[in-house]
DNA sequence: TATTTCACGAAATAGTTCTCTCGTCAATAG
DNA sequence: CTATTGACGAGAGAACTATTTCGTGAAATA
């Protein structure tokens, strides 16, 4: 019943890789299989381990999602509120400013839609997907109120954000245009969109 | 073993009224927790008979699909590419025609955007929905197609069409404007899309 | 070395889902 | 009335899933 110090240096090492292995399966079947399809045995089979380890490491499918959520974001980098200044930095005219938009919309769409498609699947079901959703939404419409200036009108900020929305990029990329052809598409049409608003 | 006629038109009627419960029932539970989360047991809890008598009726998912589609089409009213013609009728001018495409999209919206999203989201495992969404894509691009003139360039074709996709509808709907500024809006929106394309 | 701690996974429990078999019973026909 | 048909549902069986319990063994400490 003495106290001891146990600091297991080297067996919290193994107990990390193990943690990882088990996201990393996650990510991967939920990739695969979507969120809601996924059960604990095979996660346990992919990462090679009991169940009752994945069950231990996460109780819960909330913090399950939320450690994957964590893997995620490091691959779709998406955008952030507070980053949405430095983006448009030394971007004088409209033109510029919608251009870059575009361009930040696109390479984040390229890494990220594939991923928003299967979190928003399942968002009803998941509360920690939903509030990811929300974060994701938050952080475009930053960027379309940053590149068109705050003082714009609400109801433009909001069309143009609306159009800025994945599934938009989702239903043009199916065109298969080329890449340049494509961004000066979207530019047109939010251009577009901001007359319509007023 | 003598051959008798069996004509059964009483217990017909049985068959066919347990058959309709049965359609409703899925069409129930369809809408409410989607296609793949619906088991046969729910199904037959809901319709009032034995989870046997499901299979019966509909030994695969994709017939009990197909026949809830049949119940759903006529709620839903889609778009046919035989009836885009007579939809325009009369309508001279571009912008009259145009009005029409988004006046006939918002309105199939309105009573099919909640069963294609359910659609959407297990098109992937089963066949019938994905069979369906694209009778849906065609009958939609048939009408735009016939809105603009069926001479217009492809690219132009193609690009209107991924704008009256019912994705971006469902994005623009989020903005909650008033019906009629909401459809100047997409009329807008079409309008300038069939400028950017050329 | 002796003792304590704790991550692990096999296995148990309990609850579902799918799918089929089979006996029952009302409707049909002679 | 008697014989036949066929729709029906209880229930069986196999395959999953979620979740926990518990013994084992390696790591940590003294």
């Amino acid at each position: 019943m003495a106290e001891r110090k146990y600091l297991m240096r080297k067996r919290a090492e193994g107990f990390d890789a193990t943690r990882e292995r088990i996201v990393e399966a996650t990510a991967a079947l939920h990739y695969e299989q979507g969120v809601a399809a996924t059960s604990y045995v095979q996660i346990a089979e992919r990462a090679g381990v009991g169940a009752a380890t994945v069950y231990r490491h996460f109780p819960t499918l909330g913090s399950l999602v939320l450690a994957c959520g964590a893997h995620v974001n490091e691959e779709m980098q998406p955008p952030l509120r507070e980053n949405a200044p430095a983006v448009f930095a030394g971007l004088g005219t409209r033109q510029q400013r919608l251009e870059r938009l575009v361009a930040e919309l696109d390479a984040f769409y390229g890494r990220g839609a594939a991923w928003l498609g299967i979190a928003a699947r399942d968002r009803d079901n998941v509360p920690e997907l939903d509030a990811f959703l929300r974060q994701v939404d938050a952080g475009v419409e930053a960027l379309v109120r940053e590149a068109i200036g705050a003082g714009s009108p609400e109801a433009e900020i909001r069309l143009m954000t609306a159009l800025a929305d994945v599934s938009v990029w989702r239903s043009l990329k199916r065109l298969n245009v080329a890449p340049a052809e494509f961004r000066r598409t979207m530019v047109g049409l939010l251009d577009c969109a901001s007359g319509l608003a007023a």
